[in-house]
DNA sequence: TGGAAGACTGTGAGCGCTCACGGTGCTCTG
DNA sequence: CAGAGCACCGTGAGCGCTCACAGTCTTCCA
């Protein structure tokens, strides 16, 4: 008879058993002399368990080396223990920016306590973005972190539909469905990086905003204009086409040339900002001598440049803590409202 | 009656479907007038299946909006269609070097391509570490994707034991028990640029090492020497305690009290060699009139720098490429060998 | 001292899927 | 034209868990 041959019908439990991974629930509870429920009420924390028993189940376990299959857990209780992480942005500039490596690390971390684990999923492309759908839809996870830039986002609008929690980090989109967001005020940093330039003497402030579909582009603009009024003549604003180094040297020597004589300059990111500060030197033009400059984020490369940029401290392991706290509210079943983070200056030599 | 009294026992099954959340294979299966089994066989890509059938099938997979749910496909199949991407390094420097946003973009699309998602996960402590390895056990990964900067991980070490398929990234253990690896010829790309910094003249060559628990500190260091051979005098070596600005910016500082003469330097990362620049350009020495400088990675910021930093390209797509090739034949049965990727020299201003 | 009120425990019925098997009905050959 | 071979299909068992329920055994008050 060859190998493959059909095993017979009675010889199927063993066999099955032979490749399974490791002991059951049934396993533990015939070791330590009690029932199936009783394991799972220990494993679950209930009460009503005698010290005897769990101490039993609990060497039982031990002695085994018992680990519950969340898969066969999953099951019943749909729920997964997973939450997604979800990046809408195009693809190829991912993680330049420091700010999104803080914040899945921090959010990674902090699920992780609550023995959570983080799924990071991409959605910039149409396919992408019907594999979150997919994925939400198929109970794979028990909430969404939807880190979305730019408005607009299809996945917001699509993303509540599939009825699994959402929490938005960022500015929620205005029309759309209403999902909790956090963010961090954006524009009363811009306020304070403004007024702060003027305090310190500067006579024509310049910015470089973001692009205007981003919360960097639009807030911290509107910051920025608060302070100033009326006052701000349109070459003073130069537009970056995405938060990077390239288009923060870009954006400032367009300053340069269309308003020469400015004496400070808001810059949107400190990435821009990067960009910003080459830009300046190229020109001649010494930081802080002739040219204040302020920047967004405090991401860790702020301390690294020359001069080290005074910026605006978003508190991100504080959007973290609270983008987890409000999900893991709406996974309880709970209506947590949005929530607005305060920024604050960090006074270092750029400024 | 209060609302949270017991169900009658009859209306049970009718309350539990009530608090589902989609259809399942049976209601596919009955709107289509086939058996749960044919569902499963057009799901699952089989033969036999004929097209009549398979057409019902599909129009009442769309009328229904079925969507299979992985949690009990992978009680019975044992997988989980997710790979686990563990990042063993302390927490707090974390995505500060680009180089692992990279990696882990490229990683989560090549994966998410394959319809596998990524659980992000942390190793910096001991209780993460136990986190991984009981999530490994129980079952809710196929795989893991190991990327360990520094030798004796603890982890390199516990994952093989509990039967995962697990492939590096970087330097496999020379000491651990034999599991694939994948990584870029650190070796041959320092003694790429090495002997580039050469050709260009230099005579008195100085490097930045990383960590020497790190292939950029051991392997960078060893093609170093290997084109310099005796020639390099102790002085012309400095130790950075980790990959950051700040302590490239420390160690260049370091050289130029130790070694004033240099005329080169090869650094051990780009973010290294920012720093240096810096310290570079503190001191008043021109770059690359008084000395070249030469990065490893080429990395985001590479070509942001000022001048643009020359420097060896790390194929990191590429290592994403290979490290999820491997990990799925692992998955798949088979015994992939490891993988050493060519790395090559960018040539930018700054050498 | 009867029995109600607990504390604790065991059991059955699933969760929604896959897989192997056994069955149909058809075609094609000797 | 018997029956082997094939394509297709339905069914039962079972993956490992949780949850509600129905016990059992104590305790303690009327």
């Amino acid at each position: 008879m060859p190998d493959d041959a059909p095993v017979h019908p009675k010889s199927r439990g063993a066999a099955r058993r032979a490749l399974r991974r490791g002991p059951t629930m049934e396993d533990v509870a015939e070791l330590a002399g009690v029932s199936r429920g009783t394991v799972s009420r220990v494993l679950n924390g209930a009460m009503h368990v005698s010290s005897e028993s769990r101490a039993a189940v609990q060497e039982a376990m031990r002695q085994t080396g018992y680990v519950v299959n969340q898969n066969a857990r999953s099951l019943v209780t749909r729920s997964s223990g997973a939450i997604a992480f979800v990046l809408s942005e195009p693809p190829d500039r991912l993680f330049e920016d420091p700010v999104l490596g803080t914040l899945l690390r921090s959010c990674t971390q902090l699920l992780g306590e609550q023995g959570r684990g983080l799924m990071l999923m991409l959605a910039g492309t149409a396919e992408e973005r019907e594999r979150v759908l997919h994925f939400a839809r198929g109970g794979h996870v028990d909430g969404v972190l939807l880190v979305s830039m730019h408005d607009g986002d299809p996945l917001a609008a699509e993303l509540p539909a599939t009825g699994v929690p959402v929490v938005v980090c960022g500015r929620a989109p205005a029309d759309g469905p209403a999902m909790p967001y956090v963010a961090a005020d954006d524009r009363g940093g811009a306020r304070l990086m403004t007024q702060y330039l003027l305090d310190r003497g500067a006579q024509r402030l310049a910015t470089v905003a973001g692009p205007p579909d981003t919360a960097g582009g639009a807030e911290r603009l509107a910051g920025f204009r608060d302070v100033l009024g009326r006052r701000v003549p349109a070459r003073a604003i130069a537009r970056a086409e995405a938060y990077g180094i390239e288009e923060g040297r870009a954006a400032m020597s367009q300053l340069l040339h269309g308003y020469p004589e400015l004496d400070a300059v808001f810059v949107a990111s400190d990435l821009l900002a990067v960009g910003a500060l080459q830009a300046l030197h190229a020109a001649g033009r010494k930081v802080p001598e002739d040219v204040l400059v302020g920047g967004f984020d405090d991401s860790a490369i702020a301390s690294a440049t020359m001069p080290p940029l005074t910026t605006v401290r978003q508190p991100l392991s504080q959007v973290a803590g609270e983008l987890v706290e409000v999900l893991l509210q709406l996974i309880g079943g709970r209506r947590p409202s949005s929530r607005v983070l305060p920024t604050s200056l960090v006074r270092r030599e750029s400024a």
